[in-house]
DNA sequence: ACGACATTTGAACGCTCCTTCACATGTTCA
DNA sequence: TGAACATGTGAAGGAGCGTTCAAATGTCGT
């Protein structure tokens, strides 16, 4: 659903402000799209996944469903959506499939993450 | 769930590996957490009212519900939510409570992500 | 004090997504 | 060729989350 036009029910303090602002904002296309992306991250199972392939480089499922601690049917299914977005890609060898980090942007986003955390727990720092 | 260490279902390839990669993946607690923080940037809503924030500095729940097309109440239970994750602030001034972001981290992790989102469409060079 | 107003909150409905089970696909080895 | 194996896929069940309606809190103007 689109933005609102004629929100009779949402009075507006500073109009010119709320003008600018959905000019300016993103678009409808974009913000679903940006959404979907950290909804890939915003799963343990998902995210153990990418810690391992932060750390072992490539692994293929059965490893990755050891390290992860998922059984074997939803490390691909987890994979399988990973794959979709293009944050994983695959290597094929005989029946085996090795899978590794598409791109290094997990990283960046795990290190940021992983930033605004600590800020969060602001003064309770873990071990 | 733990970490199953003894998934009778999980065949292993490579078990030093395995075990290297769960020994230097991030603890229980940091995983959920982080999934938290991902799961707030995983809506629409939300993701919005953080671009106006992004653009309008700080604004009223009022003219934030009408620059991100929601209703108020959605607005202020959006709000709250990211209050409680401290990634957002409330200034309050009479009966009107304006909001602004915490820190530069989402400024950060919306880069990020586009820049994520764009490699994505493009072509998707799969190989 | 009263009414209008901005915001907050609680509860219920509906939807999406993760998990699991069972089976299908394609590969390797005897 | 047939069995064992690694992985991929589809469907059902259950939990979690966002949206909405209704009511509550606290503030301003008369």
């Amino acid at each position: 659903m689109a933005l609102n036009p004629d929100a009779c029910a949402t009075p507006v303090v500073d109009a010119a402000r709320v003008s600018s602002v959905r000019q300016a904002m993103p678009g409808e296309e974009t913000v679903q799209n940006l959404a979907q992306v950290f909804a890939l991250l915003a799963d343990p199972g998902r995210l153990r996944m990418m810690a391992a392939l932060l750390e072992g480089g490539e692994m293929c499922v059965c490893d990755l469903a050891a390290a992860t601690g998922q059984s074997m049917s939803a490390a691909s299914h987890a994979l399988r959506l990973l794959r979709m977005h293009h944050v994983v890609k695959v290597r094929r060898s005989g029946r085996m499939a090795y899978y590794r980090l598409a791109d290094s942007h997990v990283r960046m986003l795990f290190d940021l993450a992983i930033t605004h955390m600590r800020h969060e727990e602001d003064g309770g720092g873990d071990g």
